[in-house]
DNA sequence: AGGAGAGATCGACGTCTATCGATGGAATCC
DNA sequence: GGATTCCATCGATAGACGTCGATCTCTCCT
């Protein structure tokens, strides 16, 4: 073992330096609400699709695509929008649903490097 | 509505395009295992400390900082270390975790995004 | 050998989540 | 007005997840 035992109050051990300066909880908790809505496999193949897309995407277009009930896509989408990850806009019967426009540069970046 | 019927095999619409290519199933599979690694916020912290920390940091270091019980933190490394995130190194008693050597380019910059 | 400490694993418990079927609301068509 | 279609919401259910206390394993010390 190192020459040096443990104090009890967590330092020494001889090697490890202090957890030091955590991140801000609030940048945390804004981070995990992202990953959160992404670490689904349905709704990363649901931004993807809406980044790639040049025009919004109607939602029974991923209600076909995918093979899960109307209600759950629906709830998928209900998830990315309060996560803040895209917008919705109805025309008549149907909801049309692209990348939130004013993404912030994080979560923006983080798409890039995710689809 | 637009002068257009849906066909029952997902196209028309009149505006929105065919979901197209998704990404595939393996990639999806493997970027979603890293997100859910990731999405828990003492997780995210962890991560943090030790991609922000130049040498390896004792697991009784973590268990000091989170208010949570030694079971849990070791749950966590776990999880981190299922995913391929960390590394870890026995010196006698204690462990000490690194964030993984062998880190693939896109988990890589998914760190220097969220950290 | 025996004792002590660090960390991983096990079993249990409560909560969150993905999914479905059924219902409700709004806009369109006959 | 009545029927139809799209989509959101509700209620229920099964499975996953975070957390804890208890236990096990391994290493070091005496």
């Amino acid at each position: 073992m190192p020459s040096v035992k443990a104090d009890g109050r967590g330092r020494v051990k001889g090697v490890s330096s202090p957890p030091a300066m955590p991140m801000p909880v609030a940048r945390v908790d804004q981070s995990v609400e992202v990953l959160k809505a992404l670490a689904d496999p349905t709704r990363l193949q649901m931004v993807g699709i809406l980044k790639r897309s040049r025009q919004p995407v109607c939602i029974c277009d991923f209600t076909a695509a995918f093979d899960l009930t109307q209600p759950t896509i629906s709830h998928h989408m209900a998830k990315l929008r309060a996560a803040g990850l895209v917008d919705v806009s109805k025309s008549g019967i149907w909801a049309y649903y692209r990348l939130a426009s004013r993404l912030d540069p994080k979560t923006s970046a983080l798409l890039d490097v995710l689809v």
